[in-house]
DNA sequence: TCTGTATGAATGAAGG
DNA sequence: CCTTCATTCATACAGA
């Protein structure tokens, strides 16, 4: 066996699925969701029971992760996106694949320092990065020779793809635009990392530095 | 070619999808995936604390079904140069230390493809790739004035992994903060699109079993 | 089998 | 906007 065929895909830009995966496929997610926010509350539900037990014995990790100090990584020096943040990216990149303009960013900006630390610059960059790293795409495969770009949309979009080079695809020339993923199961997204990260949402994780997970 | 189209009446119709909606979902389900997992080890944590563990009590999801739907879900395979192609990549690479342009790596790629499957984003990062690790090699000596660049093969050699860890500017040393993987805040996409990104057009996800969750 | 190392890939940021 | 750099993550592979 060849490593052949492997790698990000081997093949079309597009996935084919039935409406039945869809379905199983939005189940599943909701089904983690639900499952998610059971936990949360069972976790909640047996730290109030026990006060703190066994607080830092052998899971230094176990309360203050929720509750508070999720965050106490190993400081970054860059800015990395939170889930919480790259879903409202990704969702306003849909929207205008075109270079937001400066005030958009600000407001952007604005409403993703609701879940953390974030610059104006930072999101210029990310439109940035995405917008150049979509096009690469389509560089990928001149597949006949001398052959202009004469396929047609469906086509084109194919032989792009073929190559299966990273994992961004052309949102351009999406040909379905169905945008509405399973952004929310039932239990929204958003929510869900609300709970988990950080409540207060406005602590600069990377700053954190000496944050004692343990109080 | 219809795409995006679907009867929900016949169940026929089929959804397609593009590669980036594609990795929305995965990431999706990743994160939902990543974050039961944790919830789920925090449960454990605290119930095993507790005397009355509540080991199976009114949690059928606890751990069955994470432990089995979560873990198992795919794996990603990347590209490995082939000797034939290494040996063609290095020599290259010796001709001209610069990142070659883009005709080039296209050029390339296709020489390297009679050897094997290969991607012009392959050779792209094998370029990057080389690059900057001849540059690491360079500067493994810097702070210390004076001393000759006797930066010997196996001290370069070493210096791989070294700046790691404790090199955090501001971070203390925090050595238990290692196999916490709890990053949540910033809880990187890539770490969780691992756990259960779909290899390509291999192993589709969706095709899951479909766990009986709760009913 | 498990662990450590080499290296392909992903991505934020800077330069031009 | 496009290209390049730097850093980091994750995995294939080798050694114990």
């Amino acid at each position: 066996m060849e490593e052949g065929r492997f790698q990000n895909g081997g093949g079309l830009g597009v996935k084919v699925m039935t409406d039945e995966q869809m379905e199983m496929l939005r189940k599943q997610i909701s089904v983690y969701a639900t499952i998610c926010e059971q936990l949360v509350e069972m976790h909640k539900a047996l730290s109030a029971q026990q006060d703190f037990a066994g607080m830092g014995l052998g899971n230094p990790y176990c309360d203050p992760l929720l509750s508070s100090a999720v965050h106490k990584i190993g400081s970054r020096q860059r800015w990395t996106p939170k889930p919480a943040q790259l879903q409202i990216l990704e969702q306003i990149f849909e929207q205008c694949n075109a270079t937001p303009g400066r005030q958009k960013i600000k407001d952007i900006t604005r409403e993703l320092a609701q879940h953390g630390q974030i610059s104006e610059t930072n999101v210029y960059n990310w439109f940035q990065n995405r917008r150049a790293r979509s096009k690469r795409k389509q560089s990928a495969v001149v597949p006949n020779n001398g052959e202009s770009e004469m396929e047609t949309d469906i086509e084109s979009l194919k032989e792009k793809k073929t190559r299966a080079e990273d994992s961004q695809p052309d949102e351009n020339t999406t040909p379905m635009a169905d945008h509405m993923y399973f952004n929310s199961p039932d239990i929204g997204f958003d929510q869900l990392m609300g709970k988990i990260e950080s409540p207060g949402s406005c602590i600069p994780y990377w700053q954190m530095e000496q944050y004692d997970l343990f109080g």
